[in-house]
DNA sequence: TGAGTTTATCTTCTATAGTGTGTAAATGCT
DNA sequence: AGCATTTACACACTATAGAAGATAAACTCA
């Protein structure tokens, strides 16, 4: 279990199903776009405050963002239930439908 | 939310549910008995890579680590001013129920 | 083809996470 | 009383989280 790119994912995703972009997503949260792009990419290790100041810019809970997400959900083996989401992160990259063109212009 | 708050209650709940010291736990998990110490009185700010190895000691998943315990979970919008629920922490360190004595040496 | 937008990568820097050692404060046991 | 166990607290130290800046790579669309 790869913690680092299991919140990189959730947080890609999350970020990708809000519409934002990583510079958006920067100004919103106060950490740099750099940072995030590290983050996504798993290259971050965020300390569990990251962790709610993300979350809370990003208007989830904190729990999304360590919660397994299939493609290294291992302690589980037997689910009941569960969410199935087997979707690739390049293919949320598309849009989320909602905003595009994060503000700013 | 005070998240450093918020992982050491769950760390020490679990830690005295399972029925181990501070020392046993230390041992178990590779983290200095100082360190616990710290981190379940709020003093310290564990990355989710340290939060993954102390729930993998604990035996429980990392989510449980970070999960919402009623004393500052819920978004609470009566008013959040005390938090004097100081002598309730040392409550739970009677013992936990079931085993005591964390089989030691 | 080139400009605009978005993301990835590099360097330098400060603050702090986590380690190691020691010890004091409690609590418990006989 | 004493001794053992458990937890709290201090200090110095190394590794890294996260900030700040600039820029390269990549994709989008005129």
């Amino acid at each position: 279990m790869d913690m680092r790119r299991l919140v990189g994912r959730n947080v890609r995703r999350i970020r990708l199903e809000k519409g934002l972009t990583q510079e958006a997503f920067a100004e919103r949260s106060g950490f740099s776009q750099q940072y995030l792009s590290d983050l996504e990419r798993g290259r971050r290790n965020p300390t569990v405050v990251t962790l709610f100041e993300l979350a809370t810019a990003l208007g989830v809970s904190h729990v999304a963002l360590v919660e397994p997400d299939g493609e290294d959900a291992r302690v589980t083996p037997l689910r009941r239930g569960g969410q199935r989401k087997e979707s690739a992160d390049k293919a949320l990259a598309r849009n989320a439908g909602g905003a595009s063109k994060a503000t700013m212009s």
